[in-house]
DNA sequence: TATCAGGCCCTAG
DNA sequence: CTAGGGCCTGAT
């Protein structure tokens, strides 16, 4: 069991920010996470968050998912004193972090989130890993279920993932696995990167548009100037940022300032 | 019943 | 290159 105590880490805020698809709130109050082919259970009393791993496995994986080492309040610092908009939404979201998750998971979870609400993307990521995942059980005695390797995937019909509920999203992600199978489009390739050519590769996947892209950049590459516009990120612009969004300010994180917006504009009342 | 949800693809013009 | 229709499915 590992005890930290860390400014700007809410798990609540991670948990409903929409990143991550895999990180449950259980009805005890405590976290689930999975990631990769790690299992965890975590939670948060008293400003300190609880780690139910060893000290190996918190330092070789969690405390870099979690982006642990970065410090989140010069993102916060860094906000103009005039913009009373973004002070408001990053109040509101102060605790969040951008996680480091695969970058497979990544490209199937946003290929699966386009044109989607979050309720049904959950379902339909449960429901891909529960049939096609590979069943583990952790330490604890929990079963659950590993990400579908594109192996797996790649040897479906287009359409066979309409039965995990994805719609007409199927054949993208059966053409994407395909694509990693072959080769045409090389994960470990994209992962030494730059954003903007990582970016362009991306685009190449079927299904895979610029918004989506921007997604996959930020949430497993942990590009941080990805900045992913979906229809409530164009919304805030339109309303508070008429002349422009002041990239050059948040140059270099501009997508910690797109996650203070989004979880701000699906939270507030 | 129509619209829309964290878009993208494809075809016309 | 820009505009617009189509697409699975469930919630409102």
């Amino acid at each position: 069991m590992i005890k930290i105590q860390t400014d700007h880490f809410d798990l609540d805020q991670i948990c409903e920010s929409g990143q991550c698809f895999r990180m449950k709130k259980l009805p005890e109050g405590t976290y689930e996470v999975i990631a990769r082919n790690h299992y965890l259970r975590l939670w948060q009393q008293d400003g300190q968050t609880y780690f139910d791993c060893s000290q190996e496995e918190f330092g070789s994986f969690w405390e870099a998912y979690f982006d642990l080492n970065n410090d989140y309040g010069r993102y916060l610092e860094s906000i103009n004193p005039r913009d009373t908009y973004m002070l408001q939404a990053a109040h509101m979201a102060e605790g969040m972090r951008i996680l480091k998750q695969d970058l497979w998971e990544m490209i199937v979870t946003f290929l699966i989130s386009q044109q989607n609400n979050i309720k049904r993307i959950h379902h339909c990521i449960d429901l891909i890993c529960e049939v096609y995942g590979e069943k583990c059980i952790a330490a604890d005695g929990t079963v659950y279920y590993g990400f579908p390797e594109p192996e797996v995937l790649a040897g479906l019909a287009e359409d066979a993932l309409m039965v995990c509920n994805l719609g007409y999203r199927s054949k993208y992600v059966v053409r994407t696995a395909r694509a990693v199978v072959c080769g045409e489009i090389n994960l470990d390739r994209i992962g030494t990167m730059p954003y903007r050519k990582a970016r362009e590769e991306l685009l190449k996947c079927y299904g895979v548009g610029e918004k989506v892209a921007d997604c996959i950049c930020l949430f497993s590459l942990h590009h941080l100037d990805a900045f992913p516009v979906d229809t409530h990120i164009r919304q805030a612009l339109d309303a508070h940022y008429r002349r422009g969004f002041p990239n050059q300010r948040y140059k270099g994180f501009r997508g910690v300032m797109q996650q203070y917006i989004f979880y701000y504009e699906i939270h507030k009342k």
